[in-house]
RNA sequence: GCCGGAGUGGUGGAAUGGUAGACACGCACGACUCAAAAUCGUGUCUCGCAAGGGGUGAGGGUUCAAGUCCCUCCUCCGGCACCA
């Protein structure tokens, strides 16, 4: 029997955190892989390593991937499960511009405090392993990938307006814009015309939408990729002009097509130059244009805000279908951005032209009607059944779209999806490696000068000029031409933060190659990451720019399979006691520190994956840990009464070998624990996996004698979750090496029920009395023991059910 | 508006169509204690003394049997949104 030992958790903690530093248990080790291994890539959506540090709803994710790794070490998996920081951007900026120091000193303190802050909660990273997006050995690789995209054509200059934040003085991505306001900082955006690089995201665009339907993700989130990526097949149709110029427009209702009044351009449409002098009102357009830029994103795309136009005098179109003519419109209501910039417009069967068309009085002509007549509307948007359109009329909505694209349009696909904004005139990201010439134009920085490395400035402002504060070091800019060697420019603009983050996932395999981006043979045995855990909020842009990312290195032979992230799991936020997001501001921000030091790790941990299901979002209620506390407590108060058993030494895996002196219940719940803490941990029902540990341990409360084996099973199987104390409890009870590559138990299989079952009685569907009975017993004895049951006896005497079914084990229901 | 997700005790939450409320917090009572804390035990959906009845956001339906499946709603949360 083990010596009497209190549980300190402090002392205990402290010393396994040193000792697993030391010994390197988590080492990754990859001298030896062989294809065919059992591996396991378990990530975490690296932080930025904000200033402010850590709060409890943080590690949640973390925690988990923690779980599951060590679940899988010790199943005998290889298992990857690295960290790393996502260190370009903002925060680090601010700090730079306040203190007048390089960013690069604020980014070493906040790592240095996230990773102390990490350390304690006891996560089993292979530290070796540690990444920064912000070391240029790191980045390198990332400007790499954008060379290597330019010369595949993806990655172009462009001049068009842009989403621009005034605040942060930089050009925004669509994806960096929510609620057309700034997603750093709130501030409205405006739309900017700037010199960018742009990255064509959109010609992967049908691959990032199939390829998602093999993927082991949350449906939510594949829903919202779609949704973003926004694909819609429809009909491009021409309509000709007195201008002399064709207006193509995009529909995905061209069974309407005999319905249309009129045609809208939007005002930043190239057309409106193409029509010149036919336009006869000049003067007014040129105001209604300039007066729509003048408005915001926000206000131009309020749903309920009136659509505003002006009609283009002197232009006319003419419909394809009946060869009618109609007028010509611009209007802030059609985006230049989106299909052709210009629509056909039919008020009778779309809510935004008949809006329109009521606004200015024009023409509604009906030519879709509704299968079931609606009395007095005017406007109907549905499908149905066409009239008005000469030999189409008759046809079904659908019908008719495929035979009118046949013979007026083309089939076309269009998407939401936009080219990818690359350049932010920050500081603070990854410099784009290119040379303007004037001679050459854009010449790629030679692989060889890679990485260009970003170089100290006296000032890190952002300039507001469209061009980064590094384009004030005329050292570092004026450079000679790679081609002619004659004067050039760098490039000033930097990338996205976003950059570094698509694919640091590979780097874990291969952090200190100076060769290769990854070694093929590394990245063939890791890819693709088999499990990853992070915030919803990345849904539409991180896993995006990733998989878009993976793809292109998969055209250019860097990586083997198409997609990075094989299956997707989302941690539900942990929000504060008032029901709040944690934040300074509210004053409800809950350390783990404190938590750490009160509790324990271990409770920490314990508590955070048994408070709910892990992708909900919950409320932190310190209260509430004490029962996961004394759940821990009561486990270790129970090693001073294992005894051992004569077998425990021989057998590793298979526990119930020896199990003699467990009563067979309580054999039967050991086995049915070990199998579902197994099927639990796979699943992420962690809540539910702690609570049948709970059963267990209470139902072992009331037991004299407790197998050493089956105690060891049970310190196995709480050790993913309380890997400290289950270290300790591991060596008081004399096992050598860790608990943690100790390997995993196996349940019996023939021990998974009990021979005694209690069969429910039912009248009617409704319990109504009960019987016990050997498992297996048949289906007809079943049903005579039911009719002999009390109930049955006292209610139901000499009369015959008129339907009796027997749910074998379970149930017997009788109809009266 | 469109697309998702969710509504279960005082609280967090369990429940392959088959005993609703596991496990935990809290609370009440009891044991231990001079006492308290800790620990252990018992109870704790609701109406009812009981027998019994009712009960998973509302209302319908399918079924021998519905928290679970279907329909119509309501509320909350998330994503997208003048995307033609």
């Amino acid at each position: 029997m083990a010596k009497k030992q209190v549980y300190d958790h402090r002392k205990i903690e402290k010393k396994w955190q040193k000792k697993w530093e030391t010994s390197k248990i988590y080492k990754t080790d990859d001298k030896t892989l062989k294809l065919g291994q059992k591996k396991f890539f378990v990530l975490d959506m690296f932080p930025y390593p904000s200033g402010e540090g850590l709060h409890v709803g943080h590690p949640k994710g973390y925690i988990a991937t923690d779980v599951v790794s060590r679940m899988k070490r010790m199943s005998g998996f290889k298992v990857l499960h690295p960290m790393g920081w996502d260190a370009f951007g903002l925060p680090a900026e601010q700090f730079a511009i306040k203190n007048k120091t390089n960013p690069m000193i604020g980014v070493k303190k906040t790592v240095a405090r996230f990773k102390k802050q990490v350390s304690i909660i006891g996560l089993d990273y292979d530290w070796d392993r540690e990444i920064n997006t912000t070391d240029p050995k790191y980045y390198k690789w990332t400007q790499w990938t954008f060379l290597k995209m330019l010369e595949a054509g993806l990655a172009y200059e462009s001049h068009e307006p842009i989403n621009w934040c005034p605040s942060c003085k930089t050009g925004l991505a669509n994806e960096d814009v929510e609620d057309g306001k700034c997603e750093r900082c709130g501030t409205p955006v405006e739309k900017k015309p700037l010199r960018q690089w742009v990255i064509k995201i959109t010609k992967y665009a049908d691959r990032l939408l199939n390829d998602l339907e093999a993927l082991e993700w949350p449906e939510p989130i594949k829903d919202a990729q779609r949704n973003w990526i926004g694909r819609s097949e429809g009909a491009e149709v021409t309509f000709k002009t007195n201008a002399g110029v064709d207006v193509s427009v995009f529909t995905t209702r061209v069974d309407t097509l005999f319905g249309v009044t009129y045609v809208v351009v939007a005002p930043e449409s190239k057309l409106i130059a193409e029509f010149g002098n036919s336009i006869k009102n000049q003067k007014e357009v040129a105001e209604f244009i300039k007066n729509t830029s003048k408005i915001s994103d926000i206000e131009r795309t309020a749903v309920d805000k009136p659509k505003n136009g002006l009609k283009l005098e002197g232009v006319i179109a003419i419909n394809p279908s009946n060869n009618e003519e109609v007028p010509v419109f611009i209007a802030d209501y059609v985006l230049a951005n989106y299909g052709t910039g210009a629509v056909m417009a039919v008020p009778a069967h779309d809510t935004r032209d008949y809006a329109f068309a009521k606004k200015y009085d024009l023409p509604i002509r009906e030519v879709i009607r509704p299968e079931v007549e609606i009395a007095g509307a005017e406007l109907f948007v549905d499908d149905g059944v066409l009239i008005n359109s000469s030999k189409f009329s008759g046809l079904t909505s659908s019908e008719a779209r495929g035979k009118i694209t046949k013979t007026y349009g083309k089939l076309v696909t269009k998407y939401k999806l936009r080219d990818w904004v690359f350049s932010r005139q920050r500081y603070w990201g990854e410099p784009i490696p290119v040379i303007h010439c004037t001679e050459c134009g854009v010449v790629p920085v030679p692989y060889k000068d890679l990485p260009v490395v970003l170089p100290k400035v006296k000032s890190y402002e952002p300039t507001g000029t469209g061009e980064s504060p590094l384009a004030n070091i005329s050292s570092w800019v004026n450079v000679k031409c790679p081609k002619c060697k004659g004067p050039g420019k760098r490039e000033t603009n930097t990338m996205p933060q976003w950059a570094g983050s698509s694919w640091y996932y590979l780097r874990y395999m291969d952090p200190k190659n100076d060769k290769a981006l990854v070694d093929p043979k590394k990245e063939a045995f890791w890819s693709p990451v088999d499990f990853y855990v992070g915030g919803a909020e990345h849904a539409a842009r991180h896993l995006i720019y990733a998989r878009f990312w993976h793809k292109f290195l998969q055209d250019i032979g860097v990586v083997k399979y198409g997609e990075p992230f094989k299956k997707l799991q989302n941690v539900g936020l942990i929000m504060g006691e008032d029901g709040r997001k944690m934040s300074k501001r509210y004053g409800n921000v809950v350390n783990p520190d404190t938590i750490v030091e009160t509790y324990g790790a271990d409770t920490l941990r314990l508590y955070e994956m048994f408070m709910g299901p892990f992708d909900q979002e919950i409320t932190w209620k310190t209260d509430n840990i004490i029962g996961v506390r004394r759940f821990l407590e009561r486990v270790w108060r129970m090693h001073e009464r294992v005894v051992d058993d004569k077998k425990s030494k021989a057998k590793k895996g298979v526990a119930t070998k020896d199990t003699v002196g467990l009563d067979n219940p309580t054999e039967i719940l050991f086995n049915q624990t070990i199998k579902k803490v197994t099927d639990d941990i796979g699943t992420l029902g962690f809540n539910t996996a702690i609570s049948q540990m709970m059963i267990l341990v209470n139902q072992l409360e009331k037991v004299e004698i407790i197998p050493k084996s089956v105690y060891l099973t049970l310190i196995k199987l709480l050790a993913p979750f309380a890997p400290h104390a289950t270290e300790e409890l591991w060596m008081l009870l004399g096992q050598k090496g860790s608990v943690h590559t100790s390997g995993w138990p196996e349940y019996d299989s023939d021990k998974l029920v009990l021979n005694t079952i209690t069969v429910m009685v039912q009248v009617n569907g409704r319990v109504r009395d009960q019987f016990n009975a050997e498992i297996g017993i048949s289906k007809e004895d079943m049903e005579k023991l039911a009719l002999d049951s009390k109930y049955i006896q006292d209610n139901f005497a000499g009369k015959t059910p008129t339907r009796v079914i027997v749910v074998p084990n379970k149930i017997v229901n009788l109809v009266y």
